[in-house]
DNA sequence: ATGTAAATGTAGCAATGGCTACGGATCATG
DNA sequence: CATGATCCGTAGCCATTGCTACATTTACAT
């Protein structure tokens, strides 16, 4: 008599595909917000916002141009695509929402800076819907 | 004149190593439901829950047993050591809260229950508080 | 103009988590 | 107890994201 068990609704297939779709964000709204922070990104400042050493960096840089979300010259500052650039706004308006949340939902500031960075990648359209109207 | 940019409260130093707790958590939460379910937990049925093969299970299997978080014997069936218990009962409380705090929210079931899968890892404990402050 | 410091790239290693292919173990069932 | 089906382990591949060490380029100051 065996009880059939449920598979997770969303496949874990994808896990690294997933999370290499969480660093292509992570990259491109960093890259939007130093450019407008300090008028260019160069590969340190990643590095330093990241935490990471800049071997890192330039490595995912590199990845991300071949996924035309990025692009720059050797030795010159990063850029956003048109592409990537359309892909940091969606993002930051969802962290925005996501953190503004948090704070309305009671959670202090620093708790809700960090929790909503790792929860944002993870919010679908319907949950962001929701946080949405109760922000309202 | 150069503006500072804050580093992320977070610092992405040990991306892969939050990535592996969040793998631990959620093979010992699975644990925990299939043998509740089936009475035991084999390889293969966490492959079949993650939708992954058995070897990449297998593999996780092992690491998590130098974690001491499972327990088994080749060819036997996982179990869960008293440590690996501890946190599953953790995970599942916290997995439990985010989602019915997502459904209250206004969130159907079935976003519900994907949102949740991904968000949990990323509830702090004062987050976990409001919305349990939100659920009375 | 030249030389040094800072920034970036390259080589190569490790850990994690995917996979296929293959082989050994276990278990029902005849 | 033999045998086929099922389960599981091992070997070995790839991708992603960390790292250190070293090489190269750029930019700035003298």
């Amino acid at each position: 008599m065996e009880k059939k068990v449920k598979a997770r609704s969303v496949p874990f297939s994808q896990t690294r595909s997933r999370h290499a779709g969480e660093t292509a964000e992570d990259y491109v709204e960093a890259v939007m917000e130093l450019v407008e922070e300090k008028g260019e990104c160069r590969v340190l400042d990643l590095a330093r916002y990241f935490n990471v050493s800049h071997v890192t960096v330039s490595r995912i840089v590199k990845r991300l141009q071949e996924e035309d979300l990025l692009y720059s010259k050797p030795y010159k500052p990063v850029e956003l695509t048109a592409k990537g650039s359309k892909l940091a706004k969606r993002v930051k308006e969802r962290h925005l929402i996501v953190l503004a949340f948090l704070i309305k939902l009671g959670v202090d500031k620093v708790n809700a800076d960090i929790d909503s960075e790792g929860i944002e990648h993870h919010v679908g359209s319907k949950t962001l819907a929701a946080m949405k109207k109760f922000l309202k």
